[in-house]
DNA sequence: CTAAAATCCTGGTGGC
DNA sequence: TGCCACCAGGATTTTA
């Protein structure tokens, strides 16, 4: 059950911003307080009344709320972690750990199964998000600055990927399915790649995320839906993830499943080097 | 400095 | 059928 990596945190953005911007919120009732990483429960309690969502933003995988007052609150999903909204009277969703009351009537709810899903109240995002690498889909991150911070490693790729300082939003899924468009194997060393497979790495990073975008992210095991419930399309589009035994697309060998920096990790050996 | 391992969680899986 | 040990998995922290 992978959870939402940039494709499925944007998507999930656009679903809320409809319902929830110009909102003010009334209250918030916690079922689980580790679930609230910053400040205290108290005073996040506190501190969230009477504020009104002003915006709503994507930064890698994490969802920052403006707050009026100048507070962001920020979500990351983690694994299972989903955002609903949804009327106050509606029935109790199980696994709902985290409930905020909104102006409205209504109520945006937190489900997290496995409840590594955090959540943040602070004055300054960067506190949380300061960290984070460039965004890959961002219009001005070039090839050559993508180089520039590839040409800085030297470990294997796929831990590379998944690294949230060297490039923010890609996790398991779409880092296997980056680097199979690519070509390269999960293990390839960053400090051996010649430029014509960094710019290969580059362009099917875009590649991907761009397509799964479109199709408003991947759903596996119902665990990730947007904000409405509903499920993302990708699923159907994956090349390797999740295809184990089954034919690459692009020469038929059977995709392998091994694990590389303790992920598990989908590959065609004939065809990723 | 890097890399690996432990940590947090619980539904699902596989073995017997 | 029932029980139970074990696994996945992002990000952070700890250890080597």
């Amino acid at each position: 059950m992978p959870m939402p990596e940039l494709p499925e945190v944007e998507t999930i953005v656009n679903g809320l911003q409809g319902p929830l911007i110009g909102r003010t919120f009334t209250g918030v009732r916690i079922g689980w307080e580790n679930i609230i990483a910053r400040p205290t429960v108290s005073e996040f309690q506190r501190r969230i009344r009477g504020r009104r969502i002003l915006s709503i933003r994507r930064r890698g995988k994490y969802l920052i709320f403006d707050l009026s007052g100048g507070d962001s609150l920020i979500i990351h999903l983690k694994m299972t972690g989903q955002l609903l909204v949804k009327p106050a009277d509606a029935p109790a969703d199980k696994y709902g750990h985290t409930v905020f009351d909104l102006d409205d009537g209504t109520q945006l709810r937190f489900l997290d199964v496995r409840k590594f899903g955090r959540v943040y109240l602070v004055a300054d995002e960067n506190e949380v998000v300061g960290a984070l690498g460039p965004e890959p889909l961002a219009d001005d991150f070039t090839l050559s600055q993508f180089s520039a911070l590839v040409r800085k490693r030297k470990g294997a790729l796929k831990p590379l990927l998944l690294n949230q300082r060297f490039m923010a939003g890609i996790g398991n899924i779409y880092a296997d399915e980056a680097l199979f468009v690519a070509g390269l194997h999960p293990r390839h060393k960053a400090d051996t790649l010649t430029d014509e497979e960094i710019e290969r790495l580059y362009r099917a990073i875009r590649q991907v995320l761009r397509q799964a975008l479109a199709d408003e992210g991947t759903t596996f095991d119902g665990a990730y839906r947007k904000a409405d419930g509903r499920e993302g399309r990708h699923q159907e589009n994956l090349k390797v993830f999740r295809r184990k035994g089954q034919p690459c697309p692009r020469c038929g060998h059977p995709i392998e499943r091994i694990v590389v920096g303790g992920r598990g990790t989908y590959l065609c050996t004939r065809c990723q080097k």
